[in-house]
Formats: C-alpha cells, structure tokens, sequence
DNA sequence: CTGAAAGCGCTTACAG
DNA sequence: CTGAAAGCGCTTACAG
C-alpha cells in the first residue's frame, strides 16, 4: 500500500507539464490539445491517479453531497423514499449521506449540525414528530439548500414534497362509509405526528359527510409498528359497540392488526374489515389481501430530490410544495360486509366470533 | 443570506487572537486557557461560524465518510443491516455514504471508483451478484479499507461479514424432514448468486443426510420478489410428483408463494409447508405465521461495521471472516404435516386440493 | 500560552 | 496553448 496517494503534482512531473494544465485535462478543457492530453492522462493510468473531489470542492466552494434524515429506515415507506431520492440525486452527480432521527428530536438537531458541517449542498429531511416549527431557523440563516418530506410542517419558507394524507383517509373512510359501515375506527399513530392529524382530518370529514357521529372512544394512538396493532385492537373491541371496521395508521399497523384479529378468533375482510395506509408492496399478497391507501412513496422521493436541487440551483426562488395524490386500492380486507341472515341481530354492528 | 461563510480568520479577527489560537479551542486543546476559550467562542456564536470539516479532513489527510454500497435498499433484510451500519459507524464519528448497486456490476464498479474519489475513509460493499473475483483489485492496491457484507466473495485478502446460510438451510430442511417431508422444493433466488449457493448447498446435505434423493426439478431459480414465487410454484406444482414442503430463496419469496398457494386453492401449513430465509419481522404476523431462517441482519451490520473500523485503525491487519449463526425459526407454515386416515393415500406426497 | 508560516490537493484568473 | 501564483478553510510543527 503507498503511503503517499498520488496527486496532479506528480502527474505534472510525470507528464512534464505543469499542474494547471494537468487540472485543465481533468476537466476536459477544450483548449487542451489531443495530445497533450493523451500524454497526461497515460501519465495518470501508468501512477494510479485517483482524483481528490473534496480538494476540488474546497477550492471550488462547492459539494457533491446532499444530506438526507429519515425518521426509521426499516419503515418500507422510508426505504422506498430513500432509494428513490439516491437515484435521482446521483444523476446530477451527487451522493447522499443518509442518517436516522429514530424520531428524537435532539438526535436529529445533531443531525442537522454535523450535516452542515460536513458540507452537504442541501438537506432533505422528514421531520420527527414534533419538531417544533423554528427547528430550521438556523440553516434557512445560513442559507442552506433545504427540502421537508413526508411530514408537513407549520414553516412555510421551505419547500415540501409530501403524499395527501387527508385525501387518501377521506377516500378510505368513505370507501368504509358505502360498504354500509358506521362503526369506523381509527388505529394506531402517534398523537403529534402531522401525518396522522390529517390522516385524522380525512377519517372525521368523510364520517361527517357520511352522517356518523363522531365516537373518540373508536381512535387510539401508539408508536407504529408490527405488534402495536395488538393492543389498540383490545381497547376498542372491549367497547359496547366495537367498530365493524378499521383504518389503520399504516400497513405496518395493519398487518398487525389483522394478525391480532385472528388471534382473536376475528377473520379480516369477513367478520371486520380493514384497510391500511402506505402502499407496501406487501399488502398484495397478504391473506386476505389489504385494501389500502397507496403513497407513491418513490414519485414522493423523486420530488423532493428535484425541489432540493431547484432550491439548489436557484436558492431565492419562492417556496413550493408538493403534495402526492393518494390512491385507494380496494382489496378484499374491506370486502363489504356479508349479507346478514335477517333478525339475526347484527344490526347491533357486533362483530361475529367463529 | 450571507455570501460568504465565517471562517476561523473571522473569528480570529473579531476575538483579536491568530488562527492557531482559533483552531486550537475548536480542538479543545488542553493548553488554551478558559479566559481565551470563552473569548473565542463567544465570538463563534455571535458570528454564527459553522465549523468546515471537508477543509479540516483535507489538511489531516482523514476523512469522516463511510460508504455503503447495498444492492436494494427496498429489501428490508438491506434497510436493516444499513441502519444498523448507520447507528455503528456514528460512533465513532463516520457518516454513511449510501448508494444502490441494482445488481448491475457496472455500476457497482462506478460507484466503488467513485465513493474512493469522495475521499471516503473505507467501504463496505454487499458485492453484486456475479461480481467477478478481481473486481476489488483496484481498491485493495490503493490500499482503501474495505468489508464485504452479506454476499460472499472469493477474494480472500478481504474482511467479510454475513451470515450461515449454509447451516439455515440445514436447519430448516432438516425441519422438514424431520416433520416427514421427503419431497421438498427449493424456490427462487437467481443462480449465480453465493449466498443461494450456500443455501443450496445446506439443503443438499440435509437431503442426503436425510436418505432422500436430490430430484433437481425441485429447484426453481428467478430474481426473488413478492411477485416471483408464483411461477416458480407453478413449475413444480406441475411435476408428476409435486412437492409437499418448500423452502424459499428468503421471506419475500415465501410471502409471495404463500399468496399463490392461496391463489391455487391450498392452504399453506396445512396442505403444504413452506419456510422463509432471512426473518424479516412481518413473517410472526403473516397468516399462517411464517417460518423463517432469522439471519439476525442487525448483527451482521455491526460486525461488519466493526471490521472496517478495525481495518482503518490498523490497515495491515491479516484479513478476517465473521459468519453470524442462523436461528430457526418454526412457526405454523411448516407444521408437521397432518395426521391423515389410513388408507387415504396420502403417502404418494400429493397435495390436497381444497 | 500564542503567532507566523507552510501545506493538504485542487482550481482559476492572469501573463506570456 | 501553458505556467506561476494565489487561495479554498483548516491544522500543525516551530518559534518566541
């Protein structure tokens, strides 16, 4: 292993030009002649020249890298984003130093710091629950190319790529609404996290307009995971009227659920119906499959990746934001509800045990 | 927003001290008085000085950026051995440069060649199927700390963390014999691939140490997604004699080939047992439960996080192998197969259709 | 304890 | 077309 790495100063005396011309023929400059040129860059292959960007980034006052915090990269929805932010970034020559907040907030204002630090061109980053709404002062101070995903946030000076929260749980709510349900639950997701405040909007707007008291006692809050399901299932079972059907938080929750359900001896998309909220690609094959609101969590990433290099690109240009449609895939976990047998008494909205 | 950024001359300047006093309190050097300390870092924060670790790393000749090169990030067994490598690395002060190989292995050579141009202080790779045996030769000259992860590589000269894929699929096929499967297929994964390589060879043995023939029109081969099992189901669904018991390439594979048995009309852990690879957490609540092979993904990142650290602090270390222990994870999918009436010829291993 | 100077590897006007 | 020189923001011996 050499000691030393080689640099343009030995591919000059190599080559015997000198150093600015060696940087010209980097950069493909056209007033370099061919051969000049070939001679350099024979010198370069025969020395094992690697090129050194961070140099060149000092001395050009540029970067090449783009800071990107997720909440939870063992989320699908976030790994889907991230792969998708990768790819797009990379055509315009960028690499992207990839960090988790794992939701906490003062993680993720090191984060921030240590990011600027190391001199990315641009952020990108879904807010933890409950970032409070200066969290980014300092980084819009100092002018640093910046883009929220995912998770709305009450700045408004700074461009947004997210899915439309509230629309999807509208549309899956009153998809619930028509198959005759009045008992709708709403499971799962941490109470600050704006996501599920609107998701919570579009559930009490359709219910509204399908005429449906309000019932708080139908919706539970807790981390999102696979197990979590379990015990939000538990609480609203237990009530007098349980539900007849449910919304999940996401399609982690859901899938959770629906494996809580027949734990309780409850079959999903028969006895109870449920739908879920991201668009994993898991959902088509799950038993039964899983109705529910698809994200588009790739094109989500995509946009945030081109806002962050418009901003980049044009740092006063005024701020935008994007919102993703959602779209409901109706699948049988929300199947309608059997036809009853009459006077067998399911008015009541009992789910059946078998 | 400024132009220019505050440098240590502002700072300098505005404190009334030289540079070297400046760079000194930002190390926290011992010999720097508290009076001096304090004078400089209040002038630090009321010029907002951000600290320039790109300029920093180039002058001490470090750098603080590991790179990370996964084939799929949508592959939660990736998203979790990358968060993983992530939390480790942190640390010790690295941040993860990630990127996707796709499995294609000529972009898998511009990313190695381009993360060495970013100046990263060590690589991990998760090598692309079919990367050639050389294809390290480069990197290992220029004397670039590196660890292979998850995919083993013939190149011996190289760190390398992953897991037994060999001994899982011992364990599980042997699972399967022992619950009196004596025809059982092998799903999915794409040929060239080491790390199906080593699961095959664990099925073989447990095949012969069980006294069953190996009949290779029970091995199927296909890039392995949701979607892909369905088709390698069929084929063998077909045979004269069909299977009574599958194992798959990994969980995706066997989600997906839970769903067509569905789709077939058989029910999966009763009319057919079927087990997973690599223990992604959605496999305790699919329905039926899915046994798995539990990879421990977790571990395997840090180990291999912990060889390139190792590596970097001491370059000439003689290379090391860490292969993580597989853990065999039975659930209802592969439950013994029912007790069936006598007579009722099930012996011919045929699956009921229902 | 603190400052002047050199240098990390590159780029970029500016001469010639 | 090519070279000498300055400089990006920092660190590090070396004097004092």
């Amino acid at each position: 292993m050499d000691k030393r790495r080689i640099t343009i100063n030995d591919i000059a005396e190599h080559s015997g030009v000198s150093r600015s011309t060696v940087s010209l023929v980097l950069q493909g400059h056209p007033r370099i002649p061919q051969a000049t040129g070939d001679k350099v860059r024979r010198s370069m292959a025969e020395l094992g020249y690697t090129y050194n960007r961070a140099a060149a980034n000092l001395r050009r006052q540029t970067s090449q890298a783009i800071g990107l915090i997720v909440n939870d990269l063992r989320n699908p929805f976030f790994a889907e984003l991230t792969s998708a932010i990768q790819a797009r970034v990379e055509n315009e020559g960028y690499f992207v130093y990839l960090v988790e907040s794992g939701e906490d907030l003062d993680r993720q204002e090191r984060l921030l710091q240590s990011l600027v630090e190391h001199g990315v061109a641009g952020l990108v980053v879904c807010p933890a629950t409950a970032t409070p709404g200066d969290a980014f002062d300092r980084q819009l101070a100092a002018g640093i190319p910046l883009c929220l995903a995912v998770r709305p946030h009450p700045d408004q000076r700074i461009d947004y790529a997210g899915s439309d929260n509230y629309g999807g749980a509208l549309m899956a709510t009153r998809h619930l609404v028509e198959a005759g349900h009045r008992r709708i639950a709403f499971l799962g997701g941490q109470q600050e996290n704006p996501v599920r405040v609107d998701r919570l909007a579009g559930y009490f707007s359709a219910l509204q307009g399908g005429g449906i008291p309000f019932d708080p006692a139908l919706v539970t809050d807790s981390r999102p995971t696979l197990h979590s399901g379990a015990d939000d299932l538990k609480t609203v079972l237990a009530l007098a009227q349980p539900p007849t059907a449910l919304l999940c938080y996401n399609d982690y929750v859901a899938i959770g659920v629906m494996h809580a359900l027949r734990c309780n001896g409850l079959v999903p998309g028969e006895d109870i119906a449920v739908v879920g909220f991201d668009g994993m690609p898991e959902t088509a094959v799950t038993f039964p499959p899983l109705s529910t609101v698809e994200l588009h969590g790739q094109a989500v990433g995509e946009r945030a990746a081109e806002l962050l290099l418009a901003r980049i690109a044009d740092p006063s240009r005024s701020p935008a934001r994007h919102v993703e449609q959602a779209t409901l895939i109706a699948r049988s976990s929300s199947a309608p509800q059997r036809t009853t047998a009459p006077g067998d008494g399911d008015r009541t909205g009992l789910p059946k045990r078998r």
